[in-house]
DNA sequence: AGATGATCTTTACGCCGTCCAGATATACTT
DNA sequence: AAGTATATCTGGACGGCGTAAAGATCATCT
């Protein structure tokens, strides 16, 4: 193998196999698709052999929830730009909402981890929902600023939820074709999330009448 | 193609096998679980070789399918049912979404088949979105009943994609522990429903100022 | 230097999806 | 009625999968 000069500290054989298995994870992700992501092929692609993984990772469940908590960290990034970029307060929870869907869009796969865990765990990660600057209170806080009232906190939850529940449900519609026409005839797929949000009022509305 | 006279056409060896095998998918997938529903385990329910599906079904996928659309159907029909029993108009959209979500609760191992169908394929099955009384044509009715625009085409295609949206999120969500206190406080799972339909308007509202 | 214990490899087991070569029972032709 | 064609099912095989157990290797601590 490769002998360095021991600058660095390399911990024994292979050196942070566990992080070189969550990149390679996540390489095969975006190359090949979720349905190829096989502990082995991850393995195979980090170049160890098919049992090697188990030392750092109890089993193939664990090390798609390391891939899923970066991505979930990734997710409460992008969404902290966002509100950072937004111009009006009244556009802020819909710039949120847009860039969750933009996110889910340009890592389909990643996103796809991200969910089928918490649907299998039947909850989301905790510091996705819980800690500060978790998307999840990114989202409420967002709300207060906007004018949501505080003190009411079962108000201010389902609001929360309302707007995480639209954003995760367009995010998975919008990568159906049957939305292509509509996107076209609205010139950007951003106008058509822009659209859809918009529209999110109706259960509560009256139409305009 | 069939000139026969028997009273029942009894094809072959079994008997309708693919209809066995649908049927021993759902039974799997209700004791089971999605992920103990392999192809070979289908057979073996249904009392046949591991083979014997590939006279019917082109691969496992195929199955799946079959066994999604079934549950399309399924959702259809509640949909229907749904609309005819609410009592006001105002509030005929929100128990369907109530409905949309309340048979993703009770058929969670069929919801995600469903879905995962989709998902892989990017599109939902035409008889669920382009067809009469397919569950989108459903709520884009109802939406018209309610008020909206019929003649705005952009617009309603647009409300009704966000309607989905809403329903399909909060069906994704509704599972999670995360909401159990929120549906505690409320005193029921369906309070929880509709209180966070009621706070769909979100993205479009003032919050009350 | 020698022991220790973490890390990695080799091997193996059972299950999976799928294909292929036969066996079998129905349908079609005459 | 007989014989052939055809649809249906079985049995066996192949490679890939997740995972467990046993042996090899190597940094670290005495």
């Amino acid at each position: 193998m490769r002998e360095t000069a021991a600058a660095e500290p390399r911990p024994y054989h292979h050196g942070d196999l566990s992080r070189a298995l969550i990149d390679a994870a996540r390489r095969l992700l975006e190359s090949e698709g979720p349905s190829a992501l096989s502990l082995r092929a991850v393995a195979r692609e980090a170049g160890v052999s098919p049992a090697a993984p188990y030392h750092h990772f109890k089993d193939k469940g664990e090390l798609l929830e390391a891939v899923a908590t970066e991505g979930w960290d990734m997710l409460n990034d992008s969404l902290s730009a966002a509100r950072k970029s937004a111009h009006s307060v009244k556009d802020k929870l819909t710039a949120l909402g847009v860039a969750y869907v933009v996110f889910a869009r340009e890592n389909p796969s990643l996103y796809r981890i991200m969910y089928d865990g918490s649907r299998n765990k039947e909850e989301l990660p905790s510091h996705v929902h819980m800690e500060d600057d978790s998307a999840y209170c990114q989202v409420r806080d967002t709300l207060v600023e906007a004018g949501a009232d505080p003190t009411d906190e079962i108000a201010l939850e389902l609001a929360t939820t309302a707007a995480w529940c639209a954003a995760h449900g367009l995010a998975e519609m919008a990568s159906f074709k049957q939305f292509d026409t509509l996107k076209a005839a609205l010139g950007s797929e951003e106008a058509f999330l822009r659209g859809v949000f918009e529209h999110m009022k109706i259960f509560a509305d009256d139409h305009g009448k």
